[in-house]
DNA sequence: AACCATAACTTTACAGTGTCAAGTTTGTTT
DNA sequence: AAACAAACTTGACACTGTAAAGTTATGGTT
């Protein structure tokens, strides 16, 4: 009840990912320990292992917590924009590279090998709910001749590629092009009429 | 000139990167240490530092070396394509595809935070190599009318992220249409009539 | 109220990592 | 033959993740 110092933290998994997220964004994927974390907590190295399964763990429920915020930005920066389906795609792509350019660690983390490679429940539930949004907003146009999804894998082909390259600074490549927006690379695409 | 067993290596260098390059492919970017080349290639764990400023540097050359075998599956692919631009596109972009699907860890490296917060000359070198190719198969097409190199920066964009996301398996959200062939999402663009 | 089982956390220890400083061997130059 | 620089080794250090064993708090039962 009081707030003094107890030996139990009592609230240490979310702490942890909170933390984890701090270090990770101001230090990078590489800068990421489970000892700095457990520091910066103010507890033992060894207390993350009693609510964690070992680090690759502790960065899936980071990456879980940071498909959230991913599938918020896009949401938001959606729903900003105007009605008609193509701005309605837009907003919400740039959502997607907003999170990429402004949690750029985070983005990192959740597409990397180690986290893949873990399976975990809550994860797969966070990323496919993001993907979902991606998948809808791309539903509000006529499917293309291809297939029925073949819009939405190009879509978020497109756009994933491109955040990739700008976060590794290979759109320098090409001169003062640099902020080449969205508009400019995005098909045409037929909106529904329903 | 004898075979015996030197205490000058004589060819170290070259040799880290090979090793380096076989332990990657065979256990991934997490399993390589620079204890485990130096081990591999029959040498103390300490020898790479004359020949590399750190970790980060030998990862770079790595890198480079990646990015010429990347260069080379792309070129090789696309000269066994047909004549027509079109064709020659889709070549080079199943080379790019094959490349991220045969060598997933050196395709991560290449294009890992790491690498690319490391200026390296040589790395700088190959990999303008590797995108002078995209470049210049996509100069076959009419530029589109946003400007002269948007499509290159949508045709990149688009392949890797296709390939990005094929290699995190997200494309299993969308069924059985796992290996939706480029041809269903490279966008029609006009092959110029030069 | 006393007790105890269990969860939460600490302490200690260990193997593996990258890096540095100091030594040893080899090859080359003079 | 001597001197010197390059190539490599040895030993040490701080940091990492993980495991085992010990300590402290919590909640429930009687």
């Amino acid at each position: 009840m009081t707030t003094q110092t107890r030996h139990h933290h009592g609230n240490l998994r979310p702490a942890l990912i909170s933390a984890g997220i701090d270090i990770l964004e101001a230090e990078g994927i590489s800068g990421l320990s489970l000892r700095k974390i457990a520091v910066r907590v103010g507890v033992s190295h060894a207390a993350p292992a009693h609510h964690f399964d070992g680090k690759i763990a502790l960065l899936v429920a980071i990456a879980a917590e940071g498909f959230l915020i991913f599938s918020q930005m896009m949401e938001e920066s959606r729903d900003k924009a105007a009605a008609d389906p193509r701005s309605k795609l837009i907003g919400l792509c740039q959502g997607y590279l907003g999170f990429a350019a402004q949690h750029e660690a985070l983005f990192e983390l959740i597409f990397s090998t180690d986290v893949k490679n873990h399976a975990d429940e809550n994860l797969e539930k966070c990323s496919m709910q993001a993907f979902q949004l991606l998948q809808e907003t791309c539903d509000l146009f006529e499917p293309s001749p291809h297939g029925n999804r073949s819009n939405a894998i190009m879509i978020w082909s497109l756009v994933h590629g491109y955040a990739c390259l700008r976060a590794n600074n290979k759109m320098v490549l090409f001169e003062n092009e640099t902020n080449t927006p969205l508009e400019m690379i995005l098909p045409q695409m037929t909106p529904k009429t329903t």
